[in-house]
DNA sequence: GGCGTTCTAGAATATTCGCCC
DNA sequence: CGGGCGAATATTCTAGAACGC
């Protein structure tokens, strides 16, 4: 007569009292077995049901079959009114509610409003697990972004590397070309050959500075702004200066990337001349918005600056070379040298912006003690210069050959300039 | 009565009071002798508790009941009410509670209070703070990316800037070839330049477009696909045709890389030779290392190939000088020109693998829809080759060496673009 | 005896049940009406109880009690155990539970479980959300991650492909210097040749050597150490040697980073010379910082001094070649070789090291422990140094000088090699 | 720190009310 | 109008928590 642990007690004495042969005048099986009846509500309300619960209403006692997914059974008859109080008899069934079949009742489920203690339980261990899972990933998005930093840092050494080699090149070049001018003029030319040295060294004072010195003071202004104080960019300028008449401005820059911006939506990708900086709308006062644009701002204002001043530096002397072929003999050493010298500059410029990447935006709302610095090295690639200056030349020698390397070194001038 | 060690004395004490024959009439064992009932609640907590416990509380009785796990049988008749005191009979079993067996009660443990209450709001409180902890790395880790894609435009502005410095200053050798060409043509030999080296030399360079075309086709269609189509690729190309015989094919190209892999867990580094690129192990059909060992492999090959091939020709050129001094005057010019010519192609392939990266390791198992492009700038170098044109000539001395410069350099840029 | 709206039955039964002057001696008013007293706890609950509810518990009753916010008046004395079952009796009490203030009741609410469920299901729901938005951003950051690989995948290749075509030029560079060599020596100079060229160059070919050989020793040892071990540097040298003299030790190597580190506590990379990678924030003696700053250091001083050694000797020969310009036949040759000589040597070697640069690592508290790979394929740039050495010369022509370039090359190979 | 006692709360079921189609 | 259901309350069983030992 002991209810079952896990079965109700409103089913096990559902099942009794219908199952009790005692009431059957009352409530009692269907014939299949499948239904109870209650044959006379009236009575079962008010002398059976008391008998096991805590009420004698009918409506109670439905409410709970409709609480256990138990349904009436619609009469077919009942269409007509039955006049005589006998008749109101009422039929439920649920699937697992059999005659002689007590044992289904433990299949018999009271109907529950959502039961938020079983949802939290477990939303709160799959939360725990998606929560190490990320992490996980944090970490793992951490050393990957290491390894990049480090990848960057070689590559900024390597292209350092290569940029001084180049240089080292480009002095080469020059000393060829020294070389060369000397060897034939002092060849081709008797006389004149003691002229070379002085137009060179005069020359290359004169025009050299002019030019060279605009670049240079471009880059003082520019890298320091841009890269780290505390990197003194190297001067092999003043040496070259003094060696050759094509220098290379010299400057090696380290700048790092200490500080993160805000994720950028938009980048625009930007590459010589024009190089946009990705902006961060999150953060409008000191937004990498403002900090890019002023970077580059600047920067552009001077390339342009430069170009502008560099443009006319060089059509200067062209036309003045081309309208001075006359006096070759002399000339035509120097005006060599400034086509030479022009060939070796133009290029220079669309890099004197890039160092300015160097920023350290502050980033901010970052709670957690995650400072960490992208170590990214990045050594400022020197902006040499490749200017070199020769004029047209036309002597008895080949002065036609350096003045055609002369014009075409002009176009380049203006395409690097268009860039 | 001395309770065994390890069993609880409200065990022990429960046992006995229960069995104790002089209290049947107001504790006693079920019939079955799993579970004991109080007939009378009231005079049971009055008359017997006080014997065994500090009280004479039904409740705490049962608080310690459930305590040790037992729980109460309920009666299905607790539907009426008993108008009379002595009807309240209260039934408590367990498992390990048996009549004549209490050497059981070993197995009867008390609860502990493990909590689940404080559990939860600590969880949740633990995971709220876990969660902003993941928002600050989060914050960090889109910092750090930014900083390194700005850093990565960075070094590709310098990477451009450089090859275009490269660029120039193969311009300037170009001329100073052929300067060299026709100051040393013009001047030290007069009969020996209609020699035929230079048909010997037009034959290669005819055979060298051949192979260099396709591989022009190469580049363009993949260099398209890789970069952006978005960002015309600057074209200084045209300027610098125009300019002068030996072009560089130059094509700033943006390309952004929109699709990202799966996180690689582990990855080999593979220096010199052969680069192993970062793998996904998540998709072994496209991983990329397979895409990186065949982009190796490629290019690596033709390295090698091309390695010998120009050894082969360097070689014989060089070993012609050493061999041929005796006819300087004449032959030097020639063989040094075809090694220099030469010289001038090899190197392009490397680009070769560059334009491969276009791989489509497709991402796998991302759920979610991201559609980020790391908006990053790649400005494609430009794979200038390193061909050396010729110019126009004009010269009754070489003209026909100078021409042949300039076919020779013309494959070279079908080869470059072929990459 | 209709309950108000809006006051609960028990509420209303309770004090009906408390006020009514037939149960007092069951259950009454405190002395000072702020609180009932349940005189007898055993009849009030099988007697008075029945009355209004539908239980005869004491238990139930007091649970309602709870529920509404009642509290139990702690009698003074609890301690001592009453014996009679006479003195049980139980006083409660509520704020607004008072004797003749039946309206109060209004204020008396039932306590409805909101505990944890109704906060906890909005937690928990917000912590879902923020959950996947978590995903989402991880898998963003994923993405972005691997563009970034592929950025620097690119990178490599174009850098390579940069250095291999500076490679490529250099050596075209050198035939240049070959042919010049051959041809003005073959050419203008028979007797002078024999001249302070070669003891100058012999001169040169000492110094230098001495000073070169330690550089590149210092890149066998470093290099290794950097890239990787078990990756062959490739082998054009052989070819390369065989070809020309000056030869520009040219190793393609792809080395990826396919291990991504903890942030390394250690790392070498170390690009040509001695390049300090970053450094790991954990150990502070050896902080990204010092190390940073004890590498910018050195590498200035390096290069500084480099620098200064350099132009010494550059500007030597460059002003003999000033002064010496009377002697030009003979004399241009030589120093112009002596200076080109030590163009190709100097720069590379100190550039190496420069990449040091700055790095600005201030990574702070990072407790996670990263085990990140980024497939970062990093092919180590080819160090090629550009070295050019002269040997001792000797020869009517100038063979000497073409043999000295080759010399001059072979520790180039070799150094590369031992990379 | 485990155990015992007490007061209170949680949780599931039970009863009632009322709504709504 | 009545079956079904939501919601508030009620009853029961069990658990939490504070305190003392």
């Amino acid at each position: 007569m002991k209810q079952n642990y896990q079965v109700p007690a409103f089913l096990t004495k559902l099942w009794t009292l219908v199952d009790d042969s005692c009431t059957n005048e009352l409530v009692c099986w269907s014939e299949e077995g499948c239904s109870f009846i209650v044959l006379d509500e009236q009575r079962f309300s008010k002398e059976v049901l008391p008998l096991y619960y805590k009420h004698c209403n009918m409506t109670s006692f439905i409410r709970q079959l409709n609480m256990y997914g138990f349904h009436k059974v619609v009469p077919l008859d009942s269409g007509l009114l039955k006049e005589d109080g006998r008749g109101d008899s009422v039929e439920f069934q649920h699937e697992h509610f059999r005659k002689d079949q007590p044992h289904l009742l433990t299949l018999i489920h009271r109907k529950v409003s959502v039961s938020r203690g079983v949802d939290d339980a477990g939303q709160i261990s799959q939360i725990l697990v998606e929560i190490s899972q990320a992490r996980g990933w944090q970490d793992s998005f951490d050393f990957k972004l290491m390894a990049l930093c480090r990848d960057n840092e070689s590559l900024w050494r390597e292209l350092n590397s290569l940029q001084q080699k180049h240089q080292q090149q480009h002095r080469i070049i020059c000393k060829i070309m020294q070389f060369i001018i000397n060897t034939v003029g002092s060849k081709g030319m008797k006389g004149l050959k003691r002229k070379l040295p002085m137009i060179e060294i005069s020359g290359e004072t004169h025009s050299v500075p002019k030019y060279s010195r605009p670049s240079d003071s471009s880059v003082d202004s520019n890298l320091p702004s841009f890269s780290m104080p505390e990197t003194p960019s190297p001067q092999d300028i003043p040496q070259l200066d003094s060696l050759s008449p094509g220098v290379y401005s010299n400057g090696m820059v380290f700048s790092d990337i200490t500080h993160l911006l805000e994720p950028l939506p938009e980048q625009d990708s930007d590459p010589v001349v024009e190089n946009t900086c990705p902006t961060s709308p999150l953060s409008p006062a000191l937004s990498p918005v403002d900090l890019t644009l002023s970077l580059l701002d600047d920067p552009a204002g001077q390339d342009m600056a430069e170009k502008l001043a560099e443009r006319n530096e060089l059509v200067d002397p062209l036309s003045l070379i081309d309208s001075s072929l006359a006096a070759i003999q002399a000339y035509p050493l120097s005006p060599s040298l400034d086509t030479l010298d022009e060939l070796f500059r133009p290029t220079s410029e669309s890099d004197t912006h890039t160092p300015k990447r160097k920023r350290e935006t502050k980033q901010g709302g970052n709670t957690h003690s995650y400072k960490y610095t992208a170590g990214i090295v990045r050594p400022v690639l020197q902006h040499e210069d490749l200017s070199f200056g020769g004029d047209s030349v036309e002597a008895d020698i080949l002065p036609s050959l350096l003045r055609l390397a002369q014009e075409a070194s002009i176009p380049l001038h203006t395409d690097t300039l268009s860039v």
